[in-house]
DNA sequence: GACATTTTAGGACGATTGTCCTAGTGAATT
DNA sequence: AATTCACTAGGACAATCGTCCTAAAATGTC
């Protein structure tokens, strides 16, 4: 993981186009001409297309288990760190309304292309639902903790879909607000 | 649209792989092999596979718009039609759960490529969209009427992300119980 | 300084892509 | 019966795809 070699630029090269413009449709020449070497250079550090999109669902997954591990270690409440999910939708509100959510896109990609990779990639909800659930777990919840980590993550599929389809930054704030008193609602003795 | 000519079956052929594949993913020789006609065949109906697109397009329109007229000339009650649209989802679960949303697939795959027929896929949200708010109008909550309706169709794209990833049954039917029980709570006077 | 290994560039490869041309079929019209 | 026209099949076309080979450059090791 380490920046500077070239098989990490071209993951992370990779890992943005595909965000941007979609696995099927990002090419080894795309990855080259972000990276800046030749297509012929590829085979030495990935043997297929597969393999890249591989090293680019770890990383992702690596990336998203240090982020949730370091909300989790934080004293923060548990209340507090749910809002901290929902507050990404805030936070990437222009990525998202430009390219929709990064997982939710790959996933419904993958699923199309029934390719071998899916499962890896479903991992990524699986991490911010096994993440929600333990945070709605402390805040007293035990029984419905999954099913509720469950609505929230729909929730904010749900918006990010809609902003990607429309733009809508007003469209956003609003529903991020609701997810807020949603919560608040749910977990009221925080 | 009158079901018999080789250009509906084409168009026919395309909106299923378009869905189930993708539109990308989706060649002429996939469509020519669905419909038993010979690839060369196609230059007749159609100029070019953004042509098919469009015709594809064109027509989940025109389906839509023919079902929600039909559901707004029925002398239901506007709250019963909205558990209607919510009911879709229980209704197409086993397609949504392989292949998601029809619409807000193509709408995300679309935006990707960013794809000229966009703005013509999107109008598929549209629909959905002023036909929602019109019922929330009728219930008296003019004021909110799209606030509502967007915030209905993000909660069912929200679902139908997570039952395509998922493949959970349960998951569905309790989400829209959990939207009837919403539904209920922003309109008790029905 | 001589050698071995890693990394690179460039291009060949077969397959597939969307597009387009041409010859020929069949039915309808005159 | 002659002519027209909608329709079809098959394949050519250049471009691009993912993959893979080879030779040179760069780097590290003794």
């Amino acid at each position: 993981m380490a920046d500077g070699t070239t098989r990490d630029h071209i993951v992370k090269a990779a890992d943005e186009l595909f965000y941007r413009q979609g696995y099927e449709h990002t090419s080894f020449a795309h990855i080259a001409d972000a990276v800046g070497i030749s297509r012929g250079n590829f085979y030495h550090h990935f043997k297929t297309k597969d393999d890249i999109l591989g090293a680019v669902i770890v990383e992702r997954l690596a990336n998203t288990r240090e982020m949730l591990a370091q909300w989790e270690s934080s004293n923060e409440h548990p209340f507090d760190r749910i809002r901290a999910f929902i507050h990404i939708l805030i936070a990437n509100r222009t990525e998202i309304m430009r390219h929709g959510c990064p997982v939710g896109t790959l996933c419904a990609e993958l699923a199309k292309l029934e390719h071998a990779s899916q499962a890896a990639a479903n991992e990524l909800f699986t991490l911010f639902r096994g993440w929600l659930g333990r945070q709605f777990t402390l805040l007293g919840r035990e029984a419905e903790a999954d099913a509720l980590a469950m609505h929230l993550l729909a929730s904010s599929q749900g918006v990010a879909t809609l902003a990607n389809t429309f733009r809508d930054t007003a469209f956003v704030e609003r529903e991020v607000e609701r997810m807020g008193a949603w919560l608040a609602a749910e977990v009221p003795q925080h």
